[in-house]
Formats: C-alpha cells, sequence, structure tokens
DNA sequence: ATCAATAGTGTATTATTGACACAAGAGTAA
DNA sequence: TTACTCTTGTGTCAATAATACACTATTGAT
C-alpha cells in the first residue's frame, strides 16, 4: 500500500504519462524441475500478491508496454507474448478503490479510476529471467502453479484465463519452444504438457508423436550425470516448428 | 464525416459519458444463402465503410457495451458475443485524426483522442436481424464476406482477426447453432463450415461425422419446394451440443 | 418418360491413436 | 564384480478414426 505521499506522486505522474482507464497485467509463466510456475508480486505493506502489470504510455503501442513492463520484471528482452482477454468489470480494482479513496479526491487519485486490463500471457526460459521487484514491491517471485495463493483484485481469474488459453493454444502456439531451455530431454517435455493439460499422457506414445511433428533435433550427447540411464537432448528445429504451427498440430492430446 | 457542430455536440456528450480512449468494434457474421455476411455501416458524407462500434459507459460491463451497440444496430438482445483481441497501435485511428483535426480543439475533440478497441466477433441469425443505421450513418447493410471492400481504419485487420478466430475457435464455440436458423439442411450446414474453413470437404464424411457428434436431431420432415430430392431438417440438440463443446470436437477439419 | 441436379447411404483402405512389454544404460550396494 | 533399481529408448498389435469413393433415391423441368 502506497502512502498519501507517493500516492500523490504517482497519481499526478501517471495521469501526465499513462493512459486513463487502461492497464496491462501479465502471467509470466516459467518451467523448472517439472514445474509451470508463475511471477508473482507483493507490495510493500500490503498482504497478498499481485500478477505484474503497469500502464501504456500515452503513445505506446500496446505490445511494447507489455514488453516493457516484464524487461522491467525480468529483465528480459524479445519476450514471447500474446494478448489473451480484456477483463472490464467495472468492480474489479474495488480492493483498490476501497484502499485508497479517502487519501485523495478521485479526481487526482489514479487508483480510485476505474482500468480495463488487458491480459497477457508470457512464456520465458525460467533460467534467463531474473525476478525484479517495482519500486513499490517488496518482492518479485516465482510460484509454483499449485502453490499460487488467492490473489488481489481479479488477478486468480486472469491467472485461470491464462491457463485455460494456454491449453487451447497448445497445438497452435510455440509454447514448448518458449518455455524450455535451449536443450532438453523428452521426459522433460512431457512433463511441461502433462502439466499444462493436467492429465499423464504415455510417455512411448507421447515421444512417437513428438517425434512425428518433425519439430525436434537430436543431440549427440546424452545427459550426463543422472543416476540413470543418460536420455537424449534434444532442440527445437525452429524452421520446422514455426511452419507446423501455422496449420496447427494435429489431433488433441 | 460530422459538421463541426455535430462533433462539438458528440465530443462533449461523449466525455460526459464513455470512458475515454477506449472503443469497441464489433464484427458481426451471419450466413445467408450459403454465403458469411458481415454487417457493414457507412457514414453520412464519407466514402468507406465501417465495422458498427461504439463506446464504453462510465460504469457499465465491456460485455454489456457491446450489447448494447449490437442491440442498436440489429434490433437483437442476447447476441452471442465472443472478445477476441484489442487493436492497440497508436496510428490506427489516424484517418478520423487527419479528417477532424482542424475543427476542434483536441482537448475537446472526441475523434482527435487515441483509441485502443476491443474487437468483439457476433454471430446471428441473419432472419432475425434487422440492420439498422446509427446517427451518423447512411446505410447499415449485409455485404457477402467475398464482395467486402477495403474498410476505413484498421477495420480490415480487425475483420481478417476476428474470422482468423472464427476459424480456431469453430471446434470450441457454438458457432454452428449460433449462425443457422432453428431449422437447416445438412447441405446448408456444410457450406457454412466450407465458408469459414474455405475448403471443401467431403458430403459424406461431413454428414458421417457431424451426426457421429451426436448433437443434431433430426426433424420429421424434408424440406419442401426445393427443385430437387427434398433434404431433411435439422436442429441443433442444445444440450448435447453444450456439453460436447466443454471437450472441444476431436479431430481437426 | 427421360433428364439433370441434388440428397441419402455404405464400404474398403489407410492413417492415427492407445495400450502394452521388453531391452539398455547408469548409478548403488552387497 | 555382480545383482539390483530406476529411468530411458524402442516395437508391436488392436482399436479407432479419417479418407476416398460409388451407387441409389427423389424432385422439378422438358
Amino acid at each position: 500500500m502506497l502512502t498519501e505521499k507517493e500516492l500523490k506522486e504517482y497519481s499526478d505522474n501517471a495521469r501526465a504519462t499513462y493512459l486513463p482507464h487502461i492497464s496491462i497485467d501479465c502471467v509470466v509463466f516459467g518451467f523448472h524441475e517439472g514445474m509451470l510456475k508463475v511471477l508473482l508480486l507483493n507490495i510493500k505493506n500490503e498482504t497478498g500478491w499481485y500478477l505484474p502489470g503497469g500502464f501504456v504510455l500515452k503513445d505506446e503501442p500496446i505490445e511494447l508496454s507489455a514488453n516493457r513492463i516484464l524487461k522491467e520484471r525480468t529483465g528480459l528482452d524479445d519476450i514471447f507474448l500474446q494478448q489473451f482477454h480484456v477483463f472490464g468489470d467495472p468492480q474489479r480494482s474495488k480492493e483498490h478503490f476501497e484502499m485508497y479513496k479517502d487519501m485523495l479526491p478521485r479526481a487526482e487519485n489514479w487508483f480510485t479510476d476505474r482500468f480495463l486490463t488487458i491480459g497477457y500471457y508470457a512464456l520465458v526460459d525460467f533460467y534467463d529471467a531474473i525476478p525484479q521487484p517495482d519500486i513499490f514491491s517488496a518482492d518479485c517471485v516465482w510460484r509454483d502453479l499449485n502453490e499460487v495463493p488467492e490473489l488481489r483484485l481479479d488477478h486468480t481469474l486472469i491467472l485461470k484465463t491464462a491457463l485455460d488459453t494456454l491449453r487451447l493454444q497448445l497445438n497452435y502456439q510455440p509454447i514448448g519452444y518458449n518455455l524450455m531451455p535451449k536443450e532438453f530431454t523428452m521426459p522433460e517435455l512431457q512433463k511441461l504438457y502433462e502439466t499444462i493439460l493436467d492429465k499423464k499422457l504415455d510417455r512411448r506414445n507421447f515421444q512417437r508423436r513428438m517425434l512425428g511433428f518433425g519439430i525436434l533435433k537430436r543431440s549427440e550427447k546424452p545427459r550426463k550425470g543422472g543416476a540413470h540411464k543418460a536420455p537424449y537432448l534434444y532442440s527445437f528445429d525452429l524452421e520446422n516448428y514455426k511452419a507446423a504451427l501455422t496449420e496447427g498440430f494435429k489431433g488433441g492430446w
């Protein structure tokens, strides 16, 4: 929660800088040790967690806004971003309204305005991203999808909608490519699919089908060091991947 | 194009009534005589065509805005509406900016503001909708998809994006149900699928698959009056349809 | 009565999916 | 060094779904 002074300063600056009534919230997915992770923030002197978000500069394309916001949170450029929904319930920021309404008159107060928020999901390589809190937040951390608490505002809904979208777009967007590191094993990739789809897949059939798409290159060297049989390492054949996606991968999971 | 007086009146009223910088544009699809149709408007004293659109009341959920706008254009309540994309290029209304910038100072001039527009596609029963121009437009008409001219602003892009979305959602949204009249023949339904997918389908396999989904009820009486063998009439079994959609129809087209 | 156009139905072939079992490699512990 | 356990890699068979294709039936027009 902001102090009165911070609120005043932020509001004045925001009104001069950003489009009013419009915000962007990002669901940033990463994949680590077989788990889907989401980037969450908590605000100083507030309980509860938020998705990272921000506003649109008065003359900025919204795709750039989303990129800018995420660059600040992750240090990454050129993030894979996909717009998925606008949340437009007039009551969606009620919590902020209650929290800030007595600190500043409505006309000046940025946080008692109504905001439509544009939801983006982002896919990043977990190892490349370095979570960084913004000026108002104490922490910016990866949270396991299964351990995400109830979020503030409507951010739980936003997260859920992002996940549903991810599931539906699994055959049409380069989701594996953007979430996996450069090299990975087949079981790791399968884990990602299982996590997103929330169901078990048959190991052998998964491998057959994945290889059938012709989008994977097998590396010469297997992964070393594991306690068991060394799995092969794969990487995506980006050209084939993109070509295949324009058609969409046939069949469901 | 508005006169200076109209522009002034409209701007003053709009600023008092609507959220600034946000608009809604609707791609309204209908299906008639084997053709996909789109609802288009042309503005008095302007050449070129627009998609129907409008703005969001200051305290109105955006889904209601879209419904309200379409009720005015079609006379229909409870339209099937699906949000599909936000168009946020700062230059997207450049044409309006040029057209209106000298008529009123920017601070007052509603039509030289930047607008993010939320795209909705709507599916309506062609026979139920009665196209009605708004106060600024001379005509509101159905246009065959193949005969849509280049549209004003970025509306050609919006239409194209809506079509792509329709194609992708064919197995996940009740698209046939909302576009077809209560009763229809199998060849008519096939035509709809062929139009949306932009490819020919095999008559026999289409019928087998459609019936296999278990979402159609065959009426006792065939369609009378045709110049050839009378086809059976079908209607959707809404309950089964909805149940099937939660899973998505298996397989692609 | 014949023709042309459209609608309804069935079957054989092929491709895809799903279920399942065994062999191979890598560390571990006797 | 050997046996054991865990994990990965691969093959096969049966069921299912997709595809290609041909014939029959009905209607209005001539």
